[in-house]
Formats: structure tokens, C-alpha cells, sequence
DNA sequence: GACATCTTTTAGGTTTGTCTAAAAAATATT
DNA sequence: AATATTTTTTAGACAAACCTAAAAGATGTC
């Protein structure tokens, strides 16, 4: 009935590979995804259709089953739980927690999550801006675009990011750049491709790519 | 340097057997503790010897070093402080955190465990009125005695078990008697064995097993 | 369409933790 | 002390999840 940790490790990837809900997942891209070799994913992608969790033909590539689909959901939906409780109840900084919730996602029991979720105040976000699916799988999408959209002299709250990688999240808490912090874009060289930026009366400078990492929504 | 799940389990059922601190622990009680083959034991007794982490001969049973004690502490701390969590802020009942805890107890992050532990107040007991070991291993004792120990017409409050098997648990819980509850001893049948208590006003009758099991403190 | 390249799979091997069956050591019995 | 019994270890195998190297299939280029 259970499966183990790589097992659902997989699963994870290949729902976040497939951007469209049924959309086809390479061997290659799971390899890179979950930093292993292309041979071990294909062993893994055969017990996984066995399992009847993917569907998967050989040289065509994987996609997820329903069942597979809503067990990814479910794990995305622990993880982003166990980070808001890390970071709302223990006080965690977010670029500290994704590594713990990268186990704490694992824990077998659905009462312990419906609890935690009660506990929580049912939070619809995690501490990165990333919906939380609810006990059904479902989740509420938000306005939200990279702050390279906005135009000197507008203004934007921090929602969220793109990537979870730990030290671009340090990157961030060390600038004072945190989830609800508001941004004022002074200017934008389009030559080097860097902005200026205000947050809390501090001036302060975003490469493009970093800038292209950051969500927010207009105030 | 981490240890996997399977080491840490032996770790810890080491520690639980060894009565005494330095005490040595046979092969077959630790196969019988953690219901796996004497033959696997074996195996697993030296790779942990190879770590140091217990002293090992063959046929004269294993006894833990003091690197190894330290970590089968921190392992039952951890253990402890989870169940408290559950129990505290998920409102989980006593009878069914055992098992989530064994798990919990494998995450690896003691900032994690520090943050717990000042997030739950730095408890000194968990919901089975066992000790939790401080962050240096140290924990408190204290005065506790079997429920089989009072006479009739004495009072005492529930402090802990000595078992934490999840049916004795939920036997209790079914019964109303958690931790904290008064009971009074009305009579004592030395012929069958078993007591007849009072408990919030309710009567009802204790096996002399069932009696044995429950730890009390005197009011 | 033939050749080169990239992707994926197969084949064979390793490690971890488990098992059963048989051998060896320790302990108990008479 | 010799024998029987129990305990523990060794030997050999297996499943899960990984690896490298080689083969097979798909794709791109001229």
C-alpha cells in the first residue's frame, strides 16, 4: 500500500515537470530533476506503471495517472504545510525550511495532516507564495507576475518566489527581501539589466535574473 | 556522518534494553525488540561497531559507547518532544501518537528540534509521563510508583505507563483514564487480581496487568 | 536518405538491510 | 565430563535503489 520515499520522490518530480495537468515527462529531465542517472529513472518509471501510478512507454516518455496525480498533490500539500508550520510556529527563516519539509513530507498519516491543517488556520499559501492543496487536491491560483514587469516609479508586495533553492532564498533574507515587504522600482537598466530598488527606505540593487525570481502583486 | 533509519533503530532499541547504562544487550533481545531475524542483528551489530558506536565481541552481546548513547538520547528526545506536539498543539490522543513519533524522531535538523523545544515551553514530560533528555542528554526522574502500590481508600494522580502499546493505550483512553486523572482505590480483590477504582465519580474495575502499567504519584 | 548525435534502455554490478539454513560457540543437563 | 539445548554467527540469497558501460531507438543535418 505505502510507498517508499523514492518512489514518492519521483512522483513529485514528474508532476512538477508536467507543466500541462497531462503533459509527458522525459527520462532525461526526471534524471536532471532529481539529480540521478537516466538508467535508474528508467528502472523506477516501469515499477511506477506497474504500480498503475504513470503511464509510460518505453522511449515516449511518463505522465501521471489520476491516482498518481493526487498522490504528487498530496505530498506537494504536506510539504508546503510542514513549511508554514515551520516558519509560523517555530520561527524558521523560509530559506531554511524547504530541506526539512523535503522529509517531513514523507510522514505517513492523513489524521496528522487534516490536524496540522486545522492547527494552521487551513493556510491557503506556503511561506514562498505556493498554493496549498487542500484535502481534495484542489488549490486557489493568485494574481501574481515576476517583478521585472513592473515600470520605475511602481510599486509591489512580495508574494512569493519561482525557485526554492536555499541559498537564492538566503540571498533574499539577507537583502530584507521577505514575503509582504513592499518594492519601489527607482530605475531599470535595460543595458546591464539590473534594477534599482527601495524596500524599507534601503536602496538596493537586483540582477535580472534575481528580479525575475520574485513575485508580487500590485498594491 | 548521518545514520540511517535502520542504525538509528538499533540505536535505540539497544538503549531501551540496556538496563542499566553500560549493560550489555544479547543479539537475540535486540531481534525480538525489533521483530527481525538474529541473523540480521548480527550483521547490523558490526557495521554499528565499525562506527563505534557500540562495543561489539562475538557471542558477548553489544553495549553502546558514549557516542552512541548520545545519539539513541537524542533520539528518544526527539521522539518525546514530537509526541508532546502532537498531543499539546495537534490535540492527538495519547493512544495514537506512538507511531507517527517513530517517525518524526528520523528527521535530521537539530535547529529543528531546538526550535520544538522552545516552541512547546522545554517540556520535561511526555504525554506517557517518560522524562525528555535536554539538548545535553540530561533528564529528570521522578517519583512515580504502580498503581497496584496504593490500599484501598488512598488517592493518586496518573502520571505515565510503563508500556506504549497502542491497544493498551486506546484501552485506557476508552476507560477516561489519561494523564492527570485522580483515582481512588475503593477495593482490592486479592483473589482474582483486580481493583475496583473510582475515576471522575465512575466506577470500574482494573485488571492487576492493567494496574501494573499505569504510574501514578501520590496526591 | 544516410550519417551523426542525442536520448533512452538494457545488461551487469554495488550497497543496504533483510531473509533461511547450516555451522559454531556458549550454556545447561544429567 | 559428555551430551543436549540454546544462542549466535556464517554462508548464501534476495529486493530496492542506485551505478557505469554498451546497445538500441529517435532525432537532426547535410
Amino acid at each position: 500500500m505505502g510507498l517508499s520515499y523514492a518512489e514518492e520522490n519521483y512522483l513529485k518530480a514528474i508532476l512538477k515537470l508536467s507543466g500541462s495537468p497531462d503533459g509527458t515527462v522525459s527520462t532525461n529531465a526526471i534524471a536532471a530533476q532529481l539529480d540521478t542517472s537516466a538508467a535508474s529513472v528508467t528502472d523506477m518509471l516501469k515499477k511506477l506503471s506497474d504500480k498503475e501510478l504513470i503511464t509510460y512507454q518505453r522511449y515516449k516518455g511518463a505522465s501521471l495517472t489520476e491516482e498518481g496525480q493526487r498522490v504528487a498533490t498530496m505530498l506537494v500539500r504536506k510539504h508546503r504545510l510542514w513549511e508554514v508550520f515551520l516558519v509560523q510556529s517555530l520561527g524558521m527563516t523560509w530559506d531554511e525550511v524547504h530541506e526539512i519539509a523535503e522529509e517531513l513530507e514523507h510522514i505517513q498519516s492523513d489524521r496528522l495532516i487534516d490536524r496540522l491543517d486545522v492547527f494552521l488556520g487551513h493556510p491557503k499559501f506556503d511561506p514562498h507564495g505556493d498554493p496549498i492543496p487542500n484535502a481534495q487536491g484542489k488549490y486557489t491560483l493568485r494574481a501574481q507576475f515576476p517583478l521585472t514587469e513592473l515600470k520605475p516609479g511602481q510599486e509591489g508586495v512580495v508574494i512569493g518566489v519561482r525557485e526554492d533553492d536555499t541559498s537564492f532564498l538566503k540571498h533574499l533574507n539577507d537583502k530584507g527581501l521577505t514575503i509582504g515587504k513592499s518594492i519601489i522600482i527607482l530605475s531599470n537598466d535595460e543595458y546591464d539589466n539590473t534594477l534599482r530598488v527601495s524596500v524599507d527606505d534601503l536602496e538596493l540593487n537586483l540582477s535580472g535574473k534575481v528580479a525575475r525570481s520574485i513575485l508580487i502583486k500590485p498594491v
